[in-house]
DNA sequence: TTTTGCCAGATTGTCTGACAATAGTAAGAT
DNA sequence: ATCTTACTATTGTCAGACAATCTGGCAAAA
């Protein structure tokens, strides 16, 4: 008898465009601000325009891009107040899911917390980027998982993929790593002790963190832009 | 001269269709789990299948319909675990929106606030169900605004609409409603007296007595439809 | 009778081409 | 130089078409 048999639904060609679409915003490739025209993209992409403009409607929905009337679409870009409200309600968020799942998650699935805990150090500790980019994902897909409400899940996940238009995101200050993976050993003990509350403060404490470091690039740079106190000579 | 000249930005007929249905599925003419012909709502809102598609692509984005390919969109549907989710978060949010509109809002805010409660509890005493409505989504509106965070109002709206999918609100209770005024007149008077923590306290009260009323109703509801076990003995 | 296989109709996914309405831009007039 | 005007590019919207796929029923087999 078979068990499990995962056949892939044939992905629709809009949700490809969609999602390459997605993919090409957050990693940068397509920088926050900039202007789309529907032709490029068609040729680009390979599709046609009913396509192209189902997938932009989807991404106009999820606030990655912008769509005036009669403008045409851009990708969104935001300002610091809209940066400080993402990190807030990131807090809030995050917070919430490490408390239920200190609460309520299964011994297994702590273990399995701890394994992607010590993944992300392995590779941090090796300056591994790549690495580290993908033990933290696994480490949030296991912690929002056991932490028993899938909305949290889905909404973090929009909210992440906006904080990436900030495009200064927690990356581009390696220097912070040693710290974040600090943090974030403190939030896992905290959980192995089931202590609820105390995970909370940590995940926020971590998220508030994020957001100096954070903030702090995004300040520089757009304060650079406008005024440019002498960069090179 | 003219002081204020709101000229409304010629809303795209994309836009009016996703308007419409909307509405429609919140107010709940297109109920929950009702699947969705293309071409009938084409001629019923008499608009291209282009227009119509995009219209669709951006509900689906908010998760009030559901578009399985080539099997064609349907209204979405809620399970219980689903609303249990939402009115977690509602609670988080609410409460979050609540707690800092009692730390930061200005006394005109307050004030402002003040008057929509008091407007509310009138329309209540009346039982004027429309106004209650409306004086609701003026409370939520000047609560959400001056708790100084924009995307709590933008993702509370979007929780909100879901939560009608469930069709047991509490308008459809009117029992409960005195209940619900007294504690929105708990949470006005701990912003009054700037009791962040206490107005945070009462927000998410709110709330779950709100969820227990709602799936008290939908319990009852789906068990009676799939298990009649006598809802009076 | 129940199950399996298959076919036709209906619906969606996608494309092409077209035209009107609007915004941005460049040229011309004062 | 500023304002007005005309033009061009781009978007908004439509109609029609065709292939891919789902749905339901009917016939054939066990």
């Amino acid at each position: 008898m078979v068990t499990a048999l995962a056949l892939v639904q044939p992905e629709t060609l809009r949700a490809q465009v969609e999602n390459n679409l997605r993919q090409a915003i957050v990693c940068g490739q397509l920088k926050a601000g900039e202007k789309l025209v529907e032709r490029e993209l068609c040729e680009m992409l390979g599709v046609s325009r009913p396509s192209l403009r189902e997938a932009l409607r989807r991404l106009e929905a999820e606030k990655l891009i912008v769509i005036v009337p009669h403008r045409g679409p851009e990708v969104a870009s935001i300002t610091l107040a809209e940066a400080r409200d993402l990190y807030a309600l990131r807090g809030l968020l995050e917070g919430f899911a490490a408390h239920e799942f200190a609460r309520t998650a299964s011994d297994a699935e702590i273990k399995s917390l701890a394994r992607a805990v010590r993944r992300l150090s392995d590779a941090g500790g090796k300056n591994l980027m790549a690495a580290v980019l993908q033990a933290k994902a696994e480490f949030y897909q296991i912690l929002l998982k056991g932490s028993g409400n899938a909305l949290v899940g889905e909404i973090l996940g929009g909210l992440l993929a906006r904080v990436s238009l900030l495009r200064a995101t927690s990356l581009m200050m390696p220097n912070r790593l040693p710290r974040s993976l600090e943090e974030i050993n403190a939030l896992l003990l905290c959980i192995q002790a089931r202590d609820a509350k105390g995970a909370q403060k940590m995940a926020r404490k971590h998220v508030l963190n994020a957001e100096r470091a954070a903030l702090g690039v995004f300040k520089s740079q757009t304060q650079s832009s406008t005024q440019p106190t002498g960069e090179s000579p």
